[in-house]
DNA sequence: TCAACACTTTAACATTCTTTAAATTGTTTT
DNA sequence: AAAACAATTTAAAGAATGTTAAAGTGTTGA
């Protein structure tokens, strides 16, 4: 892919002083673009919250949510592979439960930054 | 839109038992998920990474990333819309910065998450 | 070993999102 | 008022994503 813009003619290069950022490695903000993507809907962030109470296996979330297997499935691979979720094998059922309390404290949060009075 | 699905028949109704889940309010969870899925984009992520620095206009952040300004305009406005940053108008320029610091934590936890050894 | 169960994967389709380029709005300067 | 600058908006094209349905793994129990 080529990577030149046309540039709809920035200002002055002289008008705004040039300070440095320190950057994080590519690998970090792109890993956290995924995580931040992963939750960045309504259906994978509802099985989120009902994970923020322990452990459940993919065919109860199917039940709760009322969805079919196959979808929860999806929804919950595009999770795990953000690292927000452990699998765990349990005889027949596989059990998904949050990855740590980094996650926990992440959710919690953006819901507090959300439900506040608004300003 | 219908809402009936076929289930690729869920497990028997006694062998899961129903906990309860405190759930939040359905507004909670739709506005949480537009927040993180603004934030799940690595060009949108890197305009945060820079407004941690401080207040940047729209220009300056056109220059440093090398984007059309109307681009970065875009992708302002989707974060804006997310809360996640302030408008500020000052004569011809108009200057972005985080929303509070709140979304300073948010980002911070979830760098350090991404940063972390690995588990 | 065979059948049933729990889950995952695949492929096709529909929808949504991102970018590009051009037109538009708003502000300041002359 | 007009010109120049800063930023936003719009529409169209292309890319990426979510859902559905069907086929495919792997595990347990008869």
């Amino acid at each position: 892919m080529s990577k030149s813009h046309d540039h709809d003619s920035a200002c002055d290069a002289a008008e705004h002083v040039p300070h440095v950022h320190d950057k994080r490695p590519e690998g970090v903000l792109t890993q956290t673009a995924i995580l931040f993507s992963a939750l960045g809907d309504l259906q994978r962030l509802r099985l989120m919250e009902l994970l923020f109470d322990g452990p459940h296996c993919v065919s109860e979330l199917a039940q709760e949510t009322d969805e079919s297997m196959s979808l929860i499935s999806q929804r919950l691979k595009i999770l795990h592979q953000a690292r927000l979720l452990k699998r765990e094998r349990q005889g027949k059922h596989i059990y998904y439960s949050l990855a740590d309390d980094h996650i926990v404290h992440l959710l919690s949060n953006a819901f507090d930054h959300v439900e506040e009075p608004d300003e």
